[in-house]
RNA sequence: GGAGGGGUGGCAGAGCGGUCAAAUGCAACGGACUGUAACUCCGUCGGGGAAACCCUACAUAGGUUCGAAUCCUAUCCCCUCCA
C-alpha cells in the first residue's frame, strides 16, 4: 500500500506502469513537495490523445502541490528519438520545430497553471542548453559516463539492431542527450522525477544513472503504460484522423465524438485516466450494462471535452450531437466548412463539393462514397453523380453527411 | 575500398517481359445488423472523367524491345561479409 496521496491516486487510476524505486519515491512524496518533469518532442504540429495521459499526470502532480515542468524538446527533436522505431525519423527543420513548439505551449496552458506563484508550472526548452554544448567537452564530461555495451542492451534499440535495421549514430546519441536533460534539470531546478510513456524507460534510466555518476544525486523515473484501446491497438483516431487536442486541427465537436464513440470496454479506463471524477463516481457510471453504457459515454465526452476546450464548447458539441443523432435534425453547431466562392462554379456537383470542402482526399473517393449510398445533403441521399447544385443555395449552411457519423455544415461565401 | 544481396501501394509481402493499377494479409473506408459500441457478414480501397476512356505509378535517370515492376547502363540509399 502506498503512503503518498499522489502515487496512490495515480496507481489506482492506472497511470503507473513502472518506477525505478517506488518505495523510496513514495516515501519522499508523502513528506515533501518535489519538482518533476515530462519531455515532449516537437515532431508534430500539435499534441494528440496519445499525449493526454501524461499531461493528466502532470495535472495531478500540480494539484498535489508539486512543481511540474514541461520540457519542450527543441534540441532533441533535431536528433529524433529512435526508441522502438523501425526506421529513422525524417529530419525536421528548425522553422518547423519552432512552429510546433508554439502550438504545444498553447495546449499545455489549457491543462496546467503556469502562473508565477509556486507551484506554478514551468515550460523550458532543452535547445537552450543542448545547442550550446561543446562537442569535445561534452564527450569528456558526459560521454565518459555512458557505456556502449549498456546502451546497446536497451530494449528500445534492440530490435533495430537485431533485425539489422539501420540505426544512425545521430539517433544513437538521443538517449545521451535526454539523459543530460534530466541531469541539467536536477542541477538547475532540483527536479528529481522524470515521467513518460513506458517507451521512455531507457532514456529515463540513462538520466538517473548519469546524474548519479556526475554528482551522486538520487533521481527517480516513473512510466505510464502505453495506452491501447480494448482491441490492443494504439488508441487515437477520430473520423478525420488523429485526435488532436487543439481546435485548429480538430473541432471540439469531432473531439467530443471521439470519446462518445469509444468501445464499451474502454469507458472505465478512459474515465479514470482522462477525467478527475472520483473512483466511486466512475464505478457508478460504469455499473450499468448494454445500451445504458451510452449514458456513461456521454458523461465521458462532456467531461474530457470540457477539460480540453472549455465548458461552452463542450456543451455546444453535446447539443449538436444530440440534434444530429437523436433528433435527426441539423444543427448550426456542427463544424462548419467554408468554401471560397472563387473556387467553385455556379453549379456545383456533389463530388466537387466534397473535394473542395476537404472532406475527402480525391474526387474518386467522393464518387465511390456516392455510389455506396453514403452521401447525404440536408438529409437527402445523393445518388446521381451528375446532379448539380446551385451555388446560391450554400450562402446558408447546408448539412453534408458522409456515412452515418460524419456531419458538417457547408457554406460557400 | 572489394564481394554479394536488396529498394514494389499506409504497412507487411508476392510478382521477375505482355492477361499488372500490380496477388494475398493487415489497416482504412462504406453498407447490413446494433446501442453513434463490439462481433459477424457484404462491398470498396492511385488520380482525372457522367461515361467511353485517359493520365501518373513498382528507389532515381536513361536505354533495349511492338511491349518493362520485370532485361541492360549509370546514380542514390539500405543490409551482409571481407579490408
Amino acid at each position: 500500500m502506498l503512503k503518498s496521496n499522489i502515487l496512490n491516486n495515480l496507481k489506482t487510476r492506472g497511470f503507473i506502469n513502472d518506477c525505478t524505486d517506488l518505495i523510496s519515491l513514495d516515501k519522499l512524496l508523502s513528506t515533501s513537495k518535489v519538482t518533476c518533469y515530462i519531455g515532449y518532442d516537437a515532431t508534430a504540429s500539435s499534441l494528440h490523445v496519445g499525449h493526454l495521459m501524461n499531461i493528466m499526470m502532470l495535472r495531478w502532480f500540480q494539484k498535489d502541490g508539486h512543481r511540474v515542468i514541461t520540457l519542450l524538446g527543441g534540441g532533441t527533436t533535431k536528433i529524433g528519438d529512435p526508441s522502438f522505431r523501425k526506421t529513422e525519423r525524417p529530419l525536421i527543420t528548425d522553422e518547423t520545430i519552432n512552429a510546433n513548439l508554439l502550438s504545444l505551449k498553447s495546449i499545455f496552458s489549457k491543462y496546467l497553471n503556469f502562473s508565477s506563484d509556486f507551484p506554478g508550472a514551468l515550460m523550458l526548452n532543452n535547445d537552450d542548453w543542448l545547442s550550446e554544448l561543446n562537442y569535445l567537452d561534452f564527450l569528456r564530461d558526459t560521454g565518459k559516463h555512458f557505456s556502449i555495451n549498456r546502451m546497446l542492451s536497451f530494449e528500445s534499440v534492440k530490435s533495430r539492431l537485431q533485425k539489422n535495421d539501420p540505426l544512425s549514430f545521430l539517433e544513437f546519441n538521443y538517449m545521451i542527450l535526454q539523459g543530460y536533460d534530466f541531469y541539467k534539470l536536477n542541477y538547475d531546478y532540483q527536479c528529481i522525477l522524470q515521467m513518460g510513456g513506458s517507451d521512455q524507460w531507457g532514456n529515463i534510466v540513462n538520466g538517473i544513472e548519469l546524474t548519479r555518476r556526475m554528482n551522486g544525486n538520487r533521481l527517480f523515473g516513473l512510466t505510464s503504460p502505453l495506452l491501447t484501446n480494448s482491441s490492443g491497438q494504439k488508441m487515437g483516431k477520430s473520423s478525420s484522423g488523429a485526435v488532436w487536442l487543439n481546435e485548429e486541427n480538430l473541432s471540439p465537436y469531432e473531439f467530443w465524438q471521439f470519446w462518445r464513440n469509444c468501445d464499451d470496454d474502454d469507458i472505465e479506463k478512459f474515465l479514470l485516466l482522462f477525467t478527475e471524477f472520483s473512483i466511486d463516481k466512475i464505478k457508478d457510471l460504469t455499473s450499468s450494462k448494454g445500451h445504458r453504457l451510452n449514458e456513461a459515454k456521454i458523461v465521458l465526452a462532456n467531461e474530457v471535452t470540457s477539460l480540453c476546450h472549455g465548458k461552452i464548447k463542450a456543451n455546444e458539441a453535446f447539443e449538436a450531437s444530440k440534434a444530429v443523432f437523436s433528433e435527426n435534425i441539423g444543427s448550426s453547431k456542427l463544424p462548419t466548412i467554408e468554401i471560397n466562392s472563387k473556387d467553385c462554379p455556379e453549379r456545383i456537383s456533389i463530388t466537387q463539393l466534397m473535394t473542395l470542402s476537404g472532406m475527402v482526399k480525391s474526387g474518386k473517393e467522393a464518387k465511390r462514397l456516392v455510389n455506396e449510398n453514403a452521401v447525404k445533403l440536408e438529409g437527402r441521399m445523393v445518388k446521381d453523380i451528375t446532379e448539380k447544385f446551385e451555388k446560391i443555395n450554400f450562402s446558408n449552411p447546408q448539412q453534408l453527411s458522409i456515412g452515418k457519423k460524419k456531419h458538417f455544415n457547408i457554406v460557400i461565401f
